[in-house]
DNA sequence: CTCCTGTCCTGCCGGC
DNA sequence: TGCCGGCAGGACAGGA
């Protein structure tokens, strides 16, 4: 489920809960995420602040003051529930880890599917190592652009849609904001990566960017409200222009007019669902040429 | 290198 | 109502 915007608001969810109180002990209560949880993990943070809680692409990582700590991605099905000292404790199926911090609050993380994964860092080396060794430049950096996108997408003759999902050509896309970027900028996601460039590129690089500071403020507008939202951070409400809006029409709809001309020929319109990777693509034939 | 397919796991929803 | 297939916002391994 979670992409950048949720995982960045998730972030902020935990930025007052590390900021608080050290981290008293982390219990597991299942250790086979997507990769086993590390057995040293628990023993590195018992008794530790988080000094430093940062986000890269999908990942949320944070660093005691000696220099390890935790990285955390939340998969498909991952979600994060917080928990003030005073809250009465809850249990829930697929809750399988627990940061109970020294004032009594808890984080804990909850995934069905299990495709999420917690695992061990060092403040020191991180950027060295997998994934983050090969990951490609944060969207809302400041040095994303047009040129940069133009680069990372040369000589990929893959659909445009596919290299957008691809980390390593930018961090923490994924299928929703992949679609959604596409639209904004009136690309078709099956137009070849390498043939996006020039102007073209700078409005996929803005698109991305304009998409994603959306979502995250929206996001952001739920965050104060989060006891509302049954405790979970991350989960709001979207207003897609194309995501699982198969057959209905666009927000700048040109489909009537189109349908109009392509009278004789019956052609539906409208937003489309193709398959792409293996995955859905939802994209405006219209708008999207 | 890039590309493509299959796989991990559980829950939900629509169709019969 | 119950069962079953298809699908889900991610990422990786392995082979071409």
């Amino acid at each position: 489920m979670p992409e950048l915007p949720e995982v960045e608001i998730v972030k902020r969810g935990l930025e007052p809960v590390f900021a608080r109180a050290p981290i008293a002990r982390l219990e597991l209560k299942r250790k086979d995420l997507r990769a086993p949880i590390p057995p040293a993990l628990p023993k590195k943070l018992a008794g530790r602040p988080i000094q430093t809680l940062m986000r890269r692409g999908k990942y949320i990582l944070g660093f005691t003051p000696g220099g390890p700590g935790f990285v955390l991605h939340l998969g498909m099905s991952g979600t994060i529930r917080i928990y003030g000292p005073q809250d009465p404790p809850e249990a829930r199926p697929h809750d399988h880890v627990i940061w109970h911090m020294q004032d009594g609050g808890r984080i804990v993380l909850n995934d069905p599917r299990r495709f999420g994964s917690l695992g061990l860092v060092h403040e020191e080396n991180w950027q060295s190592v997998a994934p983050f060794h090969a990951m490609g430049p944060e969207p809302l950096g400041n040095g994303f652009n047009g040129k940069v996108l133009a680069a990372q997408l040369l000589g990929r003759i893959s659909p445009i849609k596919i290299a957008l999902l691809d980390q390593n050509i930018v961090a923490g896309v994924g299928n929703i904001y992949a679609c959604e970027a596409l639209y904004r900028a009136g690309i078709n996601p099956a137009r070849p990566a390498a043939s996006v460039q020039g102007e073209e590129a700078e409005n996929l690089a803005s698109a991305i960017r304009d998409v994603l500071n959306a979502a995250i403020k929206v996001g952001g507008s739920t965050l104060r409200d989060y006891k509302h939202t049954d405790g979970k951070i991350g989960y709001f409400q979207h207003h897609f222009a194309v995501y699982d809006r198969a057959g209905s029409r666009c927000p700048d709809c040109r489909c009537d007019a189109e349908k109009n001309a392509a009278k004789n020929t019956g052609e539906s319109r409208g937003i489309q669902r193709i398959i792409q990777g293996g995955r859905s693509t939802f994209y405006c034939p219209s708008r999207q040429e």
